[in-house]
DNA sequence: TCGCGTCTGTGCGATGCCGTACGCAGCAGT
DNA sequence: ACTGCTGCGTACGGCATCGCACAGACGCGA
């Protein structure tokens, strides 16, 4: 039986100063963003591996799209691209991961998605549709491979398993988007935060990653002081430990069980479609 | 220059009996929902007008697809479909109109979109997916058209028109879900219900229908005496007009200042792509 | 006409989070 | 060593909402 987090009240405890900096221009992070570390060694490994939605290709469609494909590095923090404006590339991350953030005006960003190497970013154009919906800020550095959108339009009128997966993928995503909605409603910092380091994890390869209290905050839409009451009640149930901006995850069936069941669903849907 | 509703905090205004009886199972209401009443009779002439996503279609797909189509009454409360079930229909509105709603275990129900004639249930079917994202719930009685959810596979093999507004409907759909979840963040009930209550309108084509205080409750994923405030406050600036579940707008230009910015931010995207 | 169910309004204490402000510790550059 | 920046912890008052309990008002059927 885990320790069972108690998310309780944190009335009265406060914290420090505002995430005001965050958002120059409604939410973009300046400071301290996660990426992979050394724990990551296992890149080696995965760098030989691919993307999932291309390796599920047949054979002939793969060799197709990787002949379009333009091997790149994430670079944290940097923004692939904004909504509303049309996208040039897609992208289909390796060991990189990206965050899918909704914009409201006069607010800072929220988090609604992960695409790591289990997705792209850029499936809207499976729908016909070149603008994208969200923003997509890169959260974890690494490989990924890359595709003009012209072209990969193109592929897509050839590739019917191409299509067939990004479909598949996209209805995925739909029932994320609607998950968030109903966890960021429902569900408290504490097991939000532990859902999204479970999610991170999963997308970076590694337990140990580099994430600030502030960028934490941003993603969950909440306070900074929020995510350290959080955050100190996983530390101090030996589920996690961390320090200046460096992360790692020691118990992961403990943060499992210290998680909003969201994790669960996402993971189940994403299973039952791919 | 509008009155402009404050969203004052209600503490200590306190409210009555808890919305319990709602969640049986989860939030399945049971009382009083929305309907078209009496100031529904343009009905008649709606009735002729057909759902958009048909209308949009070339004239030989529309006339293939209306020959499978099969007029209904959508009944009030009645569930089209639940999520991880499989769809046996998909449904067109034309008078009636349908909520979406997100479910968690061990919570109530909470609405991330709106179907109404500018749309239809079961678009997943596009994307090669039977099974529901989201539960549908019948929220405004009328006419629907609604088609065998494998006839209508088959005709998606046929029109190519029709897969493309259907796909760019998904697009539409996927936009509402990112800025329902940022929306449930960022904003607080008044702006929420009178949003709410300009999405309804236009999907009911009447500025009066029925709606209880509970079902508002229940879609917003908040109390019902924070509607009952929230409302009160509405009604105070004359911008609508309620008793027992009858629900007047009678300004609406004055409840489009006091909503949220994702009322206009829904239409701009469906306007956009549809 | 009476009763009962439904719908709406009010009171009150609790709580989870917000906004702000401050202190401190590690680390880097000069 | 001094300075400055970043990351983290703490404190305090405020506020939007919660949960529960109760009361009045309306309407419908017996």
């Amino acid at each position: 039986m885990r320790p069972s987090v108690r998310w309780q009240t944190d009335s009265g405890i406060g914290i420090t100063h505002t995430f005001a900096p965050l958002d120059e221009a409604f939410g973009r992070p300046r400071v301290g963003r996660p990426w992979c570390t050394g724990a990551c060694i296992p890149a080696l490994e995965t760098c030989l591996s691919e993307n999932h939605l291309i390796e599920l290709l047949p054979r002939a469609d793969r060799k197709r799209l990787l002949a379009l494909c333009e091997p790149m590095e994430l670079v944290l923090s940097e923004v692939l691209c904004e909504p509303g404006k049309p996208t040039s590339h897609v992208y289909f991350p390796i060991d990189g991961f990206i965050s899918l953030i909704s914009l409201l005006p006069g607010h800072p960003g929220l988090e609604v998605g992960m695409v790591g190497r289990e997705g792209m970013v850029g499936a809207q154009l499976a729908l016909g549709v070149v603008n994208s919906p969200l923003r997509a800020l890169v959260q974890g550095a690494g490989a990924a491979l890359r595709v003009n959108a012209q072209a990969f339009r193109a592929e897509l009128l050839l590739s019917a398993a191409l299509r067939n997966h990004l479909d598949r993928y996209l209805y995925v995503l739909m029932a994320q988007l609607a998950t968030s909605a109903a966890c960021l409603r429902f569900h408290q910092i504490g097991p939000r935060l532990a859902r999204w380091l479970l999610m991170t994890q999963d997308r970076a390869h590694a337990n140990r990653f580099h994430v600030t209290q502030e960028f934490l905050a941003y993603m969950l839409g909440v306070r900074r002081v929020g995510i350290t009451a959080a955050a100190k009640l996983l530390q101090g149930d030996g589920l996690i430990e961390y320090s200046r901006g460096e992360m790692t995850v020691h118990d992961r069936s403990g943060l499992e069980h210290a998680a909003c069941p969201c994790y669960e669903i996402d993971r189940q849907a994403y299973a039952e479609q791919l």
